[in-house]
DNA sequence: GATGAATGAGTGTTCATTCAT
DNA sequence: AATGAATGAACACTCATTCAT
């Protein structure tokens, strides 16, 4: 992989804020520029365009965003708990890489741009080989039923999740979550938990 | 409301493609009227500005987005069964304006415009009481649990489908669903089926 | 010349106002018709074009500005009392159509438009004519003297004016003059008796 | 003050000549740029809009318009010779900065922008106290008379020119003034002398 | 005769990018 | 390597005018 230096990788932090924030194309190289106190001509110095900066961000974030889960089916818990521990995973990954991930959010469905997004279609394929290897599990153990949907268990945490964040302000409302450290903290207790009761309702309830 | 005519309608729709397909920022007045086939001086005569076309394509869409569901509480169906049908109604509904929930997605968290969104507002906040009553009707009857997050399943739901669209040529390509009828073919079905199994088993299974 | 209906007339006083306080290049006609209450449209109905209601316009005023003070020479007055006179009339006659004045002031100077102003010039020059007859009448009875630039004389009052009236807002500060009733009674008294002391002295006094 | 760069005052001084031929209304930033051979969005980049390169336009022009004459009470010369010099200065400074005074002319009674003219009218007020200074000079010597409204001298001197230099090509056939060069040579002699000899008048002449 | 709808040319401005150093 | 100056294309929008009725 390409090897980012101290200045790249302020630049790269100043647009993923305000990618997040106002959009891709809502985004001037000048306002990145002056968040990263840089000059603007070095954004196309360094990234060659505003398109390719957005790509090597994406490179830079999902690079360090692989799920470090494989002991996580050698560990010797229930797979139950495993299905816990991978929800409560998944969400903090989110919440952790949560601009990146509006950003793809929104990227991934624009048709201006095609981002090479394999890195992302692969850290996902293999999140999903892991859950999928858990719930067998489970089922082999008689403790999950078997008509269940593998590949709608990812959208449907990272879909809350991202849902729940980009419409914050009402949920903020909504809750009574008044301040960011409230809502940070219902998110790693109550949105958790409930996620987790979900998946495991899902795969343990025969309906 | 304002009434819009017919070319005002036509204006709206390419808007709405096109605000959906490259975003706000991303579209260009002249791609609208170009897609509508009338005059980018029409625009500004018409709603005023770019910006509050999208205002009035809010309007437009939100107005007729309201869920005719208030007959579901008083049909005599098992509160299980209105849920079922509930989480129907909704991915329908979403789908059927999968455009405008695109759009408001972006919009509700890019920090750049400030739509009034009051309309969606009262329009979850309508939604969430329907399915409360539901809800607290099973819980009444002992079908369902008492310890559940009941603001947390419409994100849940929606953040799903939502997730789930956006990412489509990832799912399409992940599920087989080669074309865009299969697609909509499995919207219908097991991704349905997915949400309400998923939903009911959430609100009955006691974990 | 063309006659203007009543129509007509609202436009183009609609349109006078609107020249003199923000130009010809700063008024749109919707806010000529706006003001005039009339359809955009009519103004090229029934001008032709913006220009040609300037035209229009130029002819109506100045046709109505003709000096009606040939009998002046015939009044057994002397000469210094036919030029207060005059003096006064020219005052109060640019004061009346200071708006008029103020756009062709601008006007004839613009190099973008080339307004046939030639009913304006036989103006000017039948007025320096009944200023020349006097002054030469004065010359004759030894009351004037002789190395006077008469051709300068209109300049000067004419001048002096228009700049004090498109400066007001900083002579009425200069001049204590809060209101514009004050203003005018200022025009009419001690600007006029200004005006009619320099004339006279330079006619007179041999220096 | 700000300090203008060459190229800027390139763009000054193209956009003070078609400001003052066309008015501002009716000068496009494309032909400031093209006359100045610069790149349109230059002028933006450089003063920020075409408003802010018309403010920086007086500034620049103002400041630089300051009457040396304060020497001129100083000089032990007569207070007739000082207003004789006064009136020819006066002429001198507007002749030379005739475009500008053009441009301040309309600006000032243009009610659709309010140009911060403060430097303008500190310009005029000292102006103002100098001729006083002189004028009560000359009626402690009992060469002026006392009843004289000091204040509306300079707007007969400024509007005198500004009246005679805005109808050019009329007073230019009046006068037979062929060319530039004549109407030029003709306000430095007669143009000037019929002023002084017109303030003088008023001032010494008693009537 | 009179008008609301519609047009295309043109407006000032902003944009990502490149140039010269 | 790093930058301020400069560029041309594109932007949303406004304009006077004309069209269809």
């Amino acid at each position: 992989m390409t090897e980012f230096n101290e200045k790249q990788i302020e630049i790269l932090q100043a647009a993923e804020n305000l990618f997040s924030e106002v959009g891709f194309d809502g985004t001037t190289v000048r306002a990145i520029s002056k968040k990263a106190n840089i000059n603007v001509a070095m954004i196309s110095y360094y990234f060659g365009s505003k398109e390719k900066l957005l790509e090597s961000l994406v490179i830079y974030r999902i690079s360090g965003m692989q799920m470090d889960l494989e002991n996580l089916f050698l560990e010797h818990i229930s797979p139950i708990e495993k299905i816990e521990k991978l929800v409560a995973f998944y969400v903090q990954r989110i919440y952790s890489n949560r601009c990146m991930y509006q950003i793809l959010h929104f990227e991934m469905s624009n048709k201006k741009r095609d981002l090479d997004l394999k890195a992302f279609t692969d850290v996902k394929n293999s999140n999903l080989q892991l859950l999928a290897n858990i719930i067998h599990e489970g089922q082999a153990l008689n403790l999950f039923k078997k008509n269940v949907t593998i590949e709608l268990i990812p959208p449907t945490i990272i879909g809350s999740f991202t849902h729940f964040y980009m419409n914050k302000s009402y949920y903020q409302k909504l809750l009574g979550l008044t301040t960011d450290v409230l809502l940070e903290n219902y998110i790693t207790t109550t949105f958790t938990e409930h996620l987790q009761k979900t998946i495991k309702a899902l795969l343990v309830y025969e309906n």
